[in-house]
DNA sequence: TTGTTATTGCAACCTTGTTGCGATAAATTA
DNA sequence: TAATTTATCGCAACAAGGTTGCAATAACAA
């Protein structure tokens, strides 16, 4: 469990849960990767959330703990390299006629500043 | 693809592409079903996105054709009853430091009008 | 009618993700 | 320390969504 601690810690970035089984693969298991994951989440270590792909991305979280979890920021995924991180903004709930609106699942899709020539 | 036709035709919800495949399970095979989508989709019939669950929905476009796709609607999802629908809304699409934004993906959470009690 | 193209059924396959279980490691307790 | 309990792990098998190759059929055109 410490090696995949130390990828989130040292990264700023999401990863896919593809990419991380595929990174470990010679050091755990893949349902080693999975569980160790889903332990993380529910610790207030990590979030997850969707991708455009429909893959599962996973995050180190800034400011959450085993009893409190609050996650609810947008993400970005850029087109060009991939990379998606979080959005440590917060965007307003927008009212619907007819709709009572809890939460908000936002994905932006654009270009990161590495990527625009 | 007639029958599949008439069933976007009658529905103002959009439909997981599981519910579909089940539904018409005596009719015609899952690879056909998923064959027949993926035509309606490209002939701007149908458009597809991801709900809460991870699976693919599918819903009836409205203003599209062969050569113009425009589905970058919001789409809500009832937690109560599950139902998902399109909101023919347009969300602004916010200003992110150091990333240029070329499209959002929303899915709102909440409950429908059916659901509040 | 005959040849050509589009659609379908079926089975096999791929991918993401989960689960049961025995083995090993870590933490408790005596 | 030694025995016991608990947590973690590897492995293999499985489940579910989704895709693909191929032969059969249906639709279409000449
Ligand atoms: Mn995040
Ligand atoms: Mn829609
Ligand atoms: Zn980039
Ligand atoms: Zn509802």
């Amino acid at each position: 469990m410490l090696a995949v601690q130390e990828f989130f810690e040292n990264s700023d970035y999401a990863v896919s849960v593809v990419d991380l089984v595929n990174h470990f693969k010679e050091e755990m298991n893949k349902a080693t990767v999975y569980r160790i994951l889903s332990r993380m989440e529910s610790e207030g270590m990590i979030h997850s959330f969707n991708g455009m792909d429909g893959l599962t991305w996973y995050a180190a979280c800034k400011h959450c703990s085993h009893d409190h979890h609050e996650d609810q920021h947008p993400h970005f995924q850029c087109k060009k390299c991939g990379r998606v991180e979080c959005l440590e903004i917060s965007l307003p709930i927008p009212k619907v006629k007819d709709h009572k609106i809890d939460s908000e699942i936002v994905l932006l899709v654009g270009e990161c500043n590495n990527c625009q020539s």
